[in-house]
RNA sequence: GCGCCUGUAGCUCAGCUGGAUAGAGCAACGGACUUCUAAUCCGUAGGCCACAGGUUCGAAUCCUGUCAGGCGCGCCA
């Protein structure tokens, strides 16, 4: 639609020039977009505006000189100058009718495009060290990152979703040493349990099944050894306690890379012998430094520690060395908010292998403050006490946790109130759309129930032309908008886009459905109808499934 | 001190690649179920878009500064 009225604006253009009423055939950029109030017509476009300072004319002239040269097909009803300038298209009805066809015939596909050129994206996200369960700030990176992927992919991009596994380096040791610790204490040793220890209570259910595994001797063994098999154990279990919680949220990736191979493969090695050579380190203190400052970064960095330890950020430059070999041509990386001062540092890094700055992209999540009725539920890492991933999911549901986590806008924090998302009422968002769904399948159901030889999984619409009333116009429109919305939020990785538009076009239904009936007795209107709200219901689980939220048949 | 994010209705937030009269939900008030699901709808009320300058035909949106809140500034990960 947006391209026909595009189309028609400029061949007027080009017929007002040859006519001598405007001085350049010149096109700039112009929006075409639906006014906000209904007496500004359906579609609206600023060119005459835009146009002023080409044509060196008031833009009020210039859309008169437009309008003088247009041909307007018959579903214009009118075309009009308002404002200081605007050129509003008033259309008819069966303009919008193509639409509900657009979507029936695309289904499980409509608003889906090649706008991402097949352009190969990696989005890594979760990326929690493999020490404790995820708690609910992963849970809005995981929900955030899935969304991001599922939205890029259905946009055009190539899209592979990432796990970067940190199981190598001091964390996992001292992981190891909290479960040897606990096995002490499970049998009978009082011991003096270290302050930067984990202390959460799943520590000493692995102590007892490491304990299990191994017998009474473990304990008798050199307590190195044993730290090193408590780590491997403990990493193990957490990992696939991880990924169980991750799929029981709708999350899976595509693949897992292991920090501790990066070092087992002599990649890590590799990238430190390639940036001596490429003298882009230089030994200071003992230690070898990474001249980040080179692009960008506030100073240099330590990739070796003066002890010959590697860094967390060297393995960080090997892995992303290596996602760009494997030909992606954009890295996205989804942290928390905390981490935002590590940005600079490592698209330093990214430059310094030659990529450009935009081929490595940050999604920083803010933080997510978790209440409880309006009240801040109280946590504490230090004491090991805090909500996770898996008690949020099951105390209300994947469906309205994710749904409640791709809400807002990343960039802002996100108040999470367990009582509202476990509310099944109108303050709760996630039913206010399943609804949608579960309504219109009512009434399919109810259609066939009817009317037996109908089938109502229709490819094409029936009778459109059926579709007059205001509110029919307005939900066609809506649906016609899911393309464009699908494209913004692919374009700005923002998610929310979505949801922000899912709650538009159930709105739009709801007060459709409250105005009219569906299933009346007039079976061409009928068969109209039954068409749109099918098209209706194709979006809403086209739009929910790209959240990761599931579309219900009835609640 | 420096950096990132945020400041819009009583509350939680959309709108921010500049456009016409700034939107939604909740809370408040008044209405709508003999109907395909009232987990819904309709209406009323609610605003110096933090503040001050600037850019231009036009600013919630862009620029500068100020104020306020959150989060970071390790040879930790």
């Amino acid at each position: 639609m947006k391209h026909i009225i595009k189309n028609m604006v400029t061949a007027a253009v080009r017929k007002a020039v040859d006519a001598g009423m405007l001085v350049s055939g010149q096109i700039p950029e112009m929006e075409i977009e639906a006014p906000k109030h209904h007496s500004q017509g359906d579609l609206s476009t600023n060119f005459a505006m835009v146009s002023a300072s080409i044509q060196k004319m008031a833009p009020g002239k210039i859309a008169e000189a437009v309008i003088a040269h247009m041909d307007p097909e018959d579903w214009i009803e009118k075309i009009e100058v308002a404002g200081p300038g605007f050129i509003n298209f008033f259309l008819r009805p069966a303009a919008w009718h193509p639409v509900v066809d657009q979507v029936l015939a695309a289904d499980d596909r409509y608003g889906a495009s090649d706008f991402g050129k097949n352009e190969r994206v990696q989005v890594e996200f979760v990326s929690a060290n493999p020490t404790g369960p995820l708690h609910v700030g992963h849970g809005r990176g995981a929900a955030v990152g899935d969304a991001v992927g599922n939205i890029l992919r259905f946009a055009g991009f190539s899209v592979s979703k990432e796990y970067y596994i940190n199981d190598s380096g001091r964390q996992i040791r001292t992981l190891g040493t909290s479960v040897w610790f606990r096995l002490q204490e499970l049998a009978g040793h009082t011991v003096d349990f270290p302050e930067d220890c984990y202390k959460g209570d799943y520590i000493q259910d692995l102590a007892r099944q490491v304990l299990d595994r191994e017998g009474p001797d473990f304990l008798n063994r050199n307590p190195d050894d044993a730290i090193g098999v408590c780590a491997r154990y403990a990493a193990g279990r957490i990992l696939a306690q991880i990924r169980r919680d991750l799929a029981d949220f709708g999350v899976t990736f595509d693949h897992w890379f292991s920090e501790q191979s990066l070092y087992d493969s002599g990649r890590l090695q590799q990238t430190l012998d390639h940036l001596k050579s490429q003298n882009q380190v230089y030994e200071k203190d003992g230690a070898l430094w990474f001249k980040t400052q080179d692009f960008g970064d506030e100073k240099n960095r330590v990739v070796v520690r003066s002890n010959g330890l590697t860094t967390y950020f060297a393995s960080d430059i090997a892995y992303h060395q290596e996602k760009y070999e494997r030909g992606f041509d954009r890295v996205i990386d989804v942290w928390g908010a905390d981490h935002h001062g590590y940005i600079n540092r490592l698209a330093a890094a990214v430059m310094a292998m030659g990529m450009k700055r935009e081929q490595f992209q940050v999604i920083l999540v803010q933080l997510v403050t978790l209440l409880r009725g309006g009240k801040p539920v109280q946590m504490s890492t230090r004491a090991g006490e805090f909500v996770t991933l898996k008690d949020i999911v099951d105390e209300v549901g994947k469906d309205a946790a994710r749904f409640m986590f791709l809400s807002r806008s990343y960039d802002s924090g996100l108040d999470f109130d367990l009582e509202v998302a476990k509310q099944k009422s109108s303050d709760n968002p996630v039913y206010y759309v399943q609804y949608v769904h579960a309504r219109i399948s009512g009434i399919l159901a109810k259609a066939k129930d009817l009317h037996p030889e109908m089938d109502v999984d229709f490819k094409q619409g029936r009778h459109l032309s059926k579709l007059t009333a205001q509110e029919e116009i307005q939900l066609i429109k809506t649906l016609a908008e899911f393309p464009e919305q699908v494209e913004k939020s692919a374009a700005t990785c923002h998610p929310h886009v979505i949801f922000t538009y899912l709650m538009t076009l159930a709105s739009a239904f709801h007060a459709y459905y409250n105005r009219h009936k569906v299933i009346t007795g007039d079976m061409e209107l009928t068969l109209a109808r039954l068409s749109l709200v099918l098209a209706v219901k194709k979006v809403i689980r086209n739009g929910l499934s790209l959240l990761g939220v599931s579309a219900p048949e009835r609640m």
